[in-house]
DNA sequence: ATATTTGGTTTATAACATAAACTTGTTTAT
DNA sequence: ATAAACAAGTTTATGTTATAAACCAAATAT
């Protein structure tokens, strides 16, 4: 009836940072940041546990001299994200 | 970009109960529990915050001579409810 | 009569989201 | 050259949430 929600995904800002980076084929953390608003902390932390849950890739380099942290999602991830929104149609049809 | 979401409604079983009611005239606590699967403190404490947020009006009485405890969507609530779903497009599109 | 079930509520705990403070290095102004 | 300000994050602390476990009162079954 109603299918479990992946708690992963069932985050406001997890979710945006999901939306985003399914559109695109990398984003940085800064980009990230500007396009959902959401605090670095708050980002940082979020963006540690898609990484945890093996739904994104992140990388560490440089931009010029300035550290540059680019995110990618995974298969899985996008798996994921189109699983959270088959379920969610149980819930808001 | 991305709206906020509400909430009280950006919970799993909360929305649950939302949908649920949003479609029928009323419902009592043990049917709404059975649809849902949920424990019933979990259930008690969510219909709880969706009556303190005016969104479900809840009515205790009884059907014989065992307590029961019946609820319904508001005015309030059916428009919060849709408006969240228009948020959540944003997010899932 | 007493044990069990029904219909919940209250309380305690663990997970979560978020903001605030901190770190490391770079640029800019003096 | 040095200090102040900024960029890009991370860590830590705090308040909120979700959930389960324990509890309670009344009704029903044994």
């Amino acid at each position: 009836m109603f299918p479990k929600l992946d708690p992963v995904l069932h985050s406001e800002l997890r979710l945006a940072v999901m939306s985003l980076l399914a559109g695109v084929e990398s984003a940085d953390f800064t980009y990230i940041k500007q396009q959902t608003g959401a605090t670095a902390g708050n980002l940082s932390v979020q963006i540690d546990k898609l990484s945890a849950a093996g739904y994104i890739t992140v990388e560490k380099g440089f931009k010029g001299k300035k550290p540059c942290t680019t995110c990618a999602i995974t298969e899985t991830g996008l798996d994921a994200f189109r699983s959270y929104i088959e379920a969610l149609k149980e819930y808001i049809s």
